[in-house]
DNA sequence: TTCTGTGAATTGTTTCACAGCC
DNA sequence: GGCTGTGAAACAATTCACAGAA
């Protein structure tokens, strides 16, 4: 359930505005879907909704940080601490959501000391005893393409077994290790892909002589 | 199709490696999916693999950025030059897939003249000259959450139609105009549930006295 | 024989619409 | 009367499995 996070944000963002009760309605606006959706989603955790009334916004808070695991905060390392390495270690919203920077880890020793966020930045190779000194089983990949599979693969033998990774590679892990992927370059893509159909939509707005678009096998969506 | 991007990405790592012929198999495999979703994607682009042979790597390499639209260059504007901007602005990523930044944005304007990847910073203000003269219709978002929505709006006014949201924030904008958001903090937040659901299974292996989860409504996945 | 392209079957997700509880 | 929780319906994505081109 890759909504329950968004809903836990929208969740804190009521709260702080004083809100303590909301309907599927409000949340649903708040977070960006349609109330059947959230009803539903939230029904999959329990009955923990009042008909009639609502939600009560820090209880609903609390039972789905439990689902998530975010009751307690997690220990995460970051390797590659190149100018992303920089911005997640500096990411405010780490320590507020569950999760706690442990070590900032990069390849190149001339690193080795500074102070990030007020992590001092430590050699690649001590990973193996950071993680298992902190037990940690998050990890973040934020160095270039080239480098990332040996990374994942220096993590997953230290014992993480959920990866975040930056870098614009496919990397391949052994059953029972998760890995997300954010690619910034792709998400752009996919942007550039409905710009131009958007483009095209207007070419012909303009000038509704011009043929349709040849009716290519799946042309559409 | 979201896919297509990462298959663009495949077969340049492909071509670069001097492969010049491959299946849908290795494609796939390089891509991170199975060889029947990716055969049946880019059978919708149209027929460009030989049957018995697989699929020339340039020729769909073409195709592939053809239909996303980005055989030519888009402009972006990117606003919020923080540590996360600082990241985007250095990215070589946009570059070499497709985009080119005409402009780094900030509010602060105690920033403006600063370098960051040879683009000078300028005032926010700026935003709809520079966005008519070069044309953009692509925009980036690295503010604070509480300045995303009057960037959005200021973006939208200025004739942009695609705008990546890396502020923590749901931004509303009309009809028309396409929103895609990256959010770190969710990201990890979907790794700690997976992580504690591997943790509940690792305690049942250790204790297989210890009885089932309760089989709540949709207790699984 | 190899490997694509694709109907058909399956599986998953979203939306609808309303019974039931407050 | 208002709002949740949820079957049932509609829709979408994925996988299977194989006909047919090279």
């Amino acid at each position: 359930m890759a909504r329950l996070p968004v809903y836990l944000r929208a969740l804190t963002a009521l709260a702080e505005r004083g809100i303590r009760t909301c309907s599927s309605e409000d949340l649903a606006a708040a977070a960006g879907v349609n109330s059947a959706k959230l009803r539903k989603d939230l029904s999959y955790l329990g009955s923990y909704g009042t008909r009639g009334v609502g939600y009560d916004v820090d209880y609903l808070r609390y039972q789905i940080a439990r689902e998530i695991g975010v009751t307690h905060d997690w220990p995460v390392v970051i390797v590659g601490i190149g100018n992303l390495g920089h911005a997640l270690a500096n990411y405010s919203g780490f320590r507020s959501r569950g999760f706690r920077v442990v070590a900032l880890l990069d390849a190149d020793l001339e690193r080795t000391g500074e102070l990030v966020a007020g992590v001092p930045v430590r050699p690649f190779d001590d990973l193996e005893a950071i993680a298992s000194e902190h037990s940690v089983a998050i990890g973040v990949i934020a160095t270039p393409a080239a480098a990332a599979q040996d990374v994942a693969d220096r993590m997953v033998a230290a014992g993480v077994t959920s990866i975040l990774n930056f870098a614009p590679a496919v990397i391949s892990v052994p059953e029972g290790v998760d890995v997300r992927k954010v690619d910034l370059s792709i998400e752009l893509q996919i942007l550039a892909y409905h710009e131009q159909r958007k483009a095209h939509e207007h070419a012909r707005d303009e000038h509704p002589d011009l043929p349709e678009m040849p009716a290519v096998v799946g042309g559409d969506q």
